[in-house]
DNA sequence: TTGTAAATGCGAATTATTCGCAAATGTCAA
DNA sequence: TTGACATTTGCGAATAATTCGCATTTACAA
């Protein structure tokens, strides 16, 4: 269903402005990626979004995050013993934290971490292209 | 050859410690692991460990990371798109950034970026047990 | 409208990692 | 020192996330 992207051409634009297509399925991805607030790994984000275009697999999904993720336009969460998860990139930068005992992925708010590292990285004759922390740890 | 352990009696205590056996297979795993200062993954370390024993098996290198890991003597380096890395855990925090050109791991020195998390972490009332950042960056 | 490179679906292939199980062995108590 | 027994091991098979090959479809520039 392309209606929803047709609601937000700002996707339409993004896709073309890092030359990639337009295509259905990648229409239905995005907005079922952009209109979730938790963090979707593939099978999730395959499910959903079957619900509304019964067109896309497995590996439309896989390529497509792949793809934006290049493109700079998702970010990928590497979980150390669960498939990765994905997020839009977010407007302002955040870290994320796993509650050991709940499973729950928590983004935390502040832009403190990335700019430290950043600071660090520019000491060492770097520049950040991105980072994944994925902090882990319990309720104290 | 258990002789490199042998003159490393803290290996053996570090085991005992954590309430493991010591094992000829853990003790000549362990003794790569220390002498390299790269981040071997699985692979590597089955490689080189089998050069001076050759009884162990790629499931016991697996085992034996996993269980070290746990007891807190061990950290994994989770990448995005290659096997896992290890190094056994730093007495000085650090954290790790790859140069996306060359694909080297390189160490960031200082522990101001997990000191920062900490602190951030307690904020949310949490106590960070591991963390797991890759910084992916490129020379300026 | 059309030519063509890019994208897709399908299912098979790949690959890192885990698992089951029988045999071996480290450790602790006697 | 010895024996008992839980732990650890090797092996190969199993699992699970992800990628790939290929024939077909499709977006879109001209």
């Amino acid at each position: 269903m392309v209606s929803a992207l047709k609601n937000d051409p700002d996707y339409r634009k993004m896709l073309r402005d890092a030359g990639l297509r337009v295509t259905p399925q990648r229409a239905s991805i995005i907005t079922i990626l952009s209109e979730t607030d938790d963090h979707p790994n593939v099978e999730d984000l395959y499910e959903k979004t079957r619900a509304l275009d019964d067109t896309v697999s497995v590996a439309t999904v896989y390529r497509t995050m792949s793809v934006l993720e290049n493109a700079g336009l998702v970010r990928k969460l590497v979980m150390d013993d669960a498939p990765a998860r994905y997020e839009m990139m977010p407007q302002i930068d955040h870290d994320h934290l796993v509650d050991l005992d709940s499973g729950d992925l928590i983004e935390i708010p502040g832009t403190e971490i990335a700019e430290l590292m950043s600071r660090v990285a520019a000491e060492m004759g770097y520049q950040i292209v991105s980072h994944h922390t994925v902090i882990r740890a319990r309720k104290t």
